[in-house]
DNA sequence: TGCTGTGAAGTCTTTCACAGCA
DNA sequence: TGCTGTGAAAGACTTCACAGCA
């Protein structure tokens, strides 16, 4: 890719043939970069604020916790924002970011299941920030319904579809028990929705199309212990520890094969 | 895809000595593998409770939303405890994730931070179940500070240091303001902590060694705002949409020559 | 000179497809 | 026969290392 200009019309593929569209816009953005561009954002707004104008991809890089080869790399995606022998405009860098985040435009979210959970989303700061606007809280136990949250008065899940519908809601958080996940999940894609973050410690069926994220305590404590377990035992290096065959472990299968 | 065309012709391969070891016990367990396991164990256990005695890879990868190949591909590595033609036993293959995961003993955990999150996690049922057990909840507000949560009494950060060694306390879940997590972390660290959860939206500068796992909301949400913009604008298949250039991009960036 | 942007190499993960055992 | 376990191929992601522009 030359760094020239990204748009066709310059005449400079001449041999080339078709790779896989020049530099033009490859709108194909590897999912691990779409992953790392919210904690760049993170970064800049932070540069931002003790404002800084620019930043080399070494220093972005060490602030948003990532090698700079990997930032350089995963800004390169998003096109040529940087500037040799300087560095990146952070103003710049930050509008560019948000705009392929879709952050310049406002998300209507739907939290359903206002327990604990819901409760601490609902007041978490870092939502409304960025372009996300809390349009309803709902949940089906008539006790909490009518609570004042976050400014919000929380309605019955009768409502959910109309909610949905009225305040063009484009994505659900699903914070309830794990056994209405499901009902509650079939109900907003029905409705339209095709955006979901599911804390509920539940698989979700969804149609095709429709994406869910999941955040899982539960399985982030696991990962966790089986690293701790594994600093207690061996030394940080080793294969096969016990030596023996403590535990019967079936040891055939995978005997002499290959 | 194609039969026998592509032929990698073999190139590096001089002298490459010790592979990786062979594979005995490799426990070299992918982490890729380990952040599903969690997700099998949970399906298993659900399988369990209905009394099924036998599942094949077929069904679990079904009920855990992966697809069979890479549940056999997972499994084996942790050893061959399936039988061809029938498939795997639920409550053997229970024991032996449990046992990989380390959810055969007990970890204490310590909650730094009871706010609204910290309050939600400290209720989550999800975490006494598999071998989690809250051992403390501490908070630097006098305020909450001997407020009873789940059963335990709300102890001063000033605490930590003791409420970490007199309790065994290996895994910390940070669940304060983002100003005050990297201190709670430094601290913990320091007293010895190598696993922690970390739900404050910052990037924590940890020692070597020291595992940290992320879960940050704002984070999901970006990522799914930038998959439904994607679904908004064009069609799921495309490459250079934009035709003409709405939007003017801002082409400059650094000077749209070259 | 300093730093970005990026081919190329290296590593990790997923998927295929089938040998082989129950 | 049915289903696991697994090499091998394909694909995705990361890192290297350096050309080339500001």
């Amino acid at each position: 890719m030359r760094p020239g200009t990204h748009r066709p019309s310059v005449p400079l593929e001449h041999r080339h043939v078709t790779r896989r569209i020049p530099q033009a816009r490859d709108r194909g953005i590897p999912d691990a970069t779409v992953a790392r561009l919210p904690l760049y954002l993170r970064a800049l707004n932070g540069l931002s604020e003790r404002g800084t104008p620019t930043v080399s991809s070494e220093d972005l890089a060490m602030a948003a916790g990532v090698n700079s080869a990997k930032l350089r790399k995963d800004l390169s995606h998003l096109g040529s924002y940087g500037t040799r022998g300087v560095g990146y405009d952070v103003q710049y860098l930050i509008y560019q970011i948000s705009r392929e985040l879709g952050l310049t435009q406002d998300w209507a979210v739907a939290i359903v299941g206002v327990g604990n959970l819901g409760r601490a989303l609902a007041n978490y700061g870092g939502f409304a920030s960025r372009g996300f606007r809390i349009a309803g809280l709902l949940d089906a136990d008539p006790a909490v319904v009518g609570d004042r949250i976050a400014g919000l008065v929380v309605e019955h899940t009768d409502e959910l579809e109309s909610v949905i519908a009225g305040r063009a809601v484009s994505i659900v958080v699903i914070a309830t028990p794990a056994t209405a996940a499901q009902h509650v999940c079939d109900r907003v894609t029905e409705a339209g929705v095709t955006s979901i973050l599911n804390f509920a410690p539940v698989v979700l069926n969804v149609p095709e199309g429709v994406d869910v994220r999941k955040v899982d305590l539960s399985i982030e404590l696991q990962i966790l212990a089986f690293h701790e377990q594994r600093k207690a035992n061996g030394g940080p290096i080793m294969a096969e520890e016990w030596p023996g065959g403590v535990e019967q472990v079936n040891e055939r299968s995978i005997g002499a094969s290959s």
